[in-house]
DNA sequence: AAACTGGATATTGGATCCAATATGGTCTAC
DNA sequence: GTAGACCATATTGGATCCAATATCCAGTTT
């Protein structure tokens, strides 16, 4: 049987979190705005019912607050959140880089080249979208090589938490161009198997990003 | 209006999460086991539709395993995941002490130092659920002092997924003695202002459970 | 005997309908 | 004119019904 690796989802819930997933990013739901259900279930063309199941695993990712019979609102998100995240980050993304380079092993490293250079190919090819998925696939090589489950699904709940901010940050061509550059830093440490090395490139590649974030933020809020 | 602060569940959602959190901790709902919805709806006295929401908020949370059309499972935890679960504790209940330390006030040790009686109290009652619920108090009641919801948030998670052991822990009396004087050494440590200190007690306190635990789960794999 | 095909059944997924609650406006009383 | 009560309406919460899928078993074929 040659079927399809995997196509369309199985089930309407998914279909419906994949979009709205998508509404978020793109900021289409802005921060703020109340979720009307019915509304949002005549768009994608089902009923109310996935809807609210994939609402109770946004809420679950703090990505839309829930008030009973007051309904979702999309989640705000601070600049002290920001901050927050990051510090979060620097603790998690340490200890998963810690435990996975002595992991690593040729194979790897040949796999993590490819997604580094795949994240340059869809900056030159302009795609956002591209960019900010071909970026977390990267590192999430990187976090999942540590091999421990647990860390990997809260490092991916925080970096969901910003992803709203990922795709900002990525359409200046000059913090591309760092990241492309900060990305080839992390692999030399990693090749070198220096742990240290790593975790140091990895941190200076946060700072720039919450740096340029938490400036955005606070002189334009993004939406209103 | 004197309204009572909150008594019952405003929705039947959050009636069933409260009562599913319940068998999980108590082990009714055992690990591995396959979970009926329509049972469980008419065991609970609801419909379906608020039993499926209660159930994608544990999933979101770990606590069951889902996949589409076959349906939920109580997740099973492993030792690995019990000694993952607490080594990212360990980097974040550090975090949480050492910004909350500075921050706390007289009014925050008073209510530390009552939480702590309340744990006591309730292991000479020999009641395990307040034991349990009482020592959670203790704890959050510190890491919420840091200010941090992300990170109470984070902690939070971690700690419900080991629940389920948490009061096999506490049944046995020596623990129990243990547990209030580690909470005296912690209490020590944090009204003379030593952050420091108390992350070590903290981590002497986390170092006692989770081999007790750890020894318990290969012994006598806890249910069949 | 083993493997595949087909269908019966149990269970989940989704749609529709009804109930309960919150919200906004209007009317009345002072 | 303002405050409070009350009612109309929009929206969420929950129950029931129907559809889709998976699983299991029998039957058949090689």
């Amino acid at each position: 049987m040659t079927a399809a690796i995997f196509s369309k989802p199985p089930t309407a819930q998914e279909a419906v979190l994949a979009e709205m997933r998508r509404l978020l990013v793109t900021g289409e739901l802005a921060p703020g705005t109340p979720i009307r259900q019915e509304a949002l279930a005549d768009r994608l063309g089902v009923s109310r019912v996935p809807v609210r199941e994939a609402l109770k695993v946004l809420e679950g990712e703090g990505h839309v607050e829930y008030s009973a019979h007051r309904g979702y609102v999309v989640a705000e998100l601070s600049v002290e959140d920001l901050v927050e995240v990051y510090r979060l980050r620097e603790l998690l993304e340490a200890e998963a880089i810690r435990v996975a380079v002595p992991k690593l092993r040729a194979a790897d490293l040949i796999t993590l080249e490819q997604a580094a250079a795949e994240v340059t190919a869809a900056g030159k090819r302009a795609d956002l979208a591209d960019v900010t998925a071909a970026n977390r696939m990267f590192h999430f090589l990187l976090f999942d090589a540590a091999g421990l489950p647990r860390l990997s699904r809260t490092l991916r709940q925080l970096w969901d938490a910003t992803d709203v901010y990922r795709s900002v940050y990525f359409a200046l061509p000059t913090n591309l161009q760092r990241v492309n550059d900060e990305h080839d830093e992390l692999m030399a440490a990693l090749q070198a198997g220096d742990a240290k090395a790593a975790i140091a490139a990895q941190a200076a590649h946060r700072a720039h990003s919450v740096e340029a974030v938490s400036n955005a933020l606070t002189t334009q809020p993004l939406v209103g």
